[in-house]
DNA sequence: GACAATGTAACGAACGTTCGGTAATATGTC
DNA sequence: GACATATTACCGAACGTTCGTTACATTGTC
């Protein structure tokens, strides 16, 4: 069952930051115990569907984040889009710690099972694709130029953490974000 | 410990099939039993070491799959660049059925332990990377060209997988794949 | 009959979950 | 303000199930 809007937010960041690190099926209760400093018995009181609610609060939680912080500034059409761009890097770079955490979307290898976890994610990318393909029109982008650009920028976030968990390399992740915002800024003076 | 060389193919890539689907923490030994046809027990007779002695088997058998089918075609000097890496394109779009499928590398959330696991994986990526950068370097990109374009290949790669698991789109792996491809012969037309 | 391959049946441990009850905090009543 | 009463937060101990694994018997092959 959704939990109340204003759960813990301390809580659910404890339990974020363990789900992102082991994925749903390797989140053991008792991981979330230990980082959470709660017993098993205690988090069930807050969460009594048990983990998939856990992890749903999480979801809901991140969906939220990622509203307030990535695609509303995006869409602030106050602030010039350069500095919007690069505000949106600065962002997850902060949220991923530079490459060094996962994405939750990447870890969560769901089942045909928690589909409705699976739909809000889907959901919230849409909704970052569509900012994104918003900002690139904005700045003369074509329909089609503005879409093929804000799909291969997901692609190469999620990518890049990939390939920085597999290798360690600190600086994967943040070399091809800077990479990003070069290209965007070359765009832009043409 | 590790297997014969010639350990049955078709068992390790039943094994390789759940393993991709369904992660390490994800897949369990019934699942093994009912996707390979074996008895549990009868897996521990192929892999005296267990689960992850399977996993191992599984990895390495993917290694030899990566050298054999993409890395010696891609150093092969008697091809054409451009027809090396074409074929290259059309062998991963059918290692990953054209993006159903999952990269190992990205489902396994291997945490501190299985460092061997981890270790030959993060060598088979280099191995791949280096024979990218060589055949950059062969048709005039410098080395940092050459090693940027690698990276960002095998990023995109990842992150199209990951974003093609998340939305369903069936055709976001192939787009990214058939881009690559454009982009590669236009900088050997320029 | 030797030996590899497979099967049956069970093991202890860890899993997610539940229960009964205690501490802490808020609410109501005078 | 004092005290009784709900309500919420938390905990220890156990539950049934499934996990990975193993002991041992049976089958197939040469």
């Amino acid at each position: 069952m959704a939990q109340q809007a204003n759960e813990n937010t301390v809580l659910i960041e404890a339990l974020f930051d363990i789900f992102r690190n082991h994925g749903y099926e390797g989140t053991t209760i008792s991981l979330l115990s230990e980082g959470t400093g709660l017993q098993k018995s205690s988090l069930y009181h807050h969460f009594p569907a048990g983990k998939e609610d856990m992890l749903k609060a999480v979801v809901v939680y991140v969906s939220m984040q990622v509203h307030k912080h990535i695609i509303t500034p995006l869409l602030d059409t106050q602030e010039k889009p350069e500095k919007r761009f690069s505000n949106m890097i600065a962002t997850i770079k902060a949220f991923y710690s530079d490459g060094r955490k996962n994405c939750l979307l990447n870890v969560l290898n769901l089942g045909e099972a928690k589909a409705e976890i699976k739909e809000l994610q889907n959901y919230d990318y849409n909704a970052w694709l569509n900012a994104l393909i918003q900002l690139g029109k904005e700045v003369g982008m074509s329909l089609q130029e503005a879409t093929e650009w804000s799909e291969r920028f997901l692609i190469v976030v999620e990518g890049a953490l990939v390939i920085q968990r597999l290798t360690g390399n600190k600086l994967t992740f943040e070399k091809q974000m800077e990479y990003e915002k070069n290209q965007f800024q070359q765009f832009l003076n043409q």
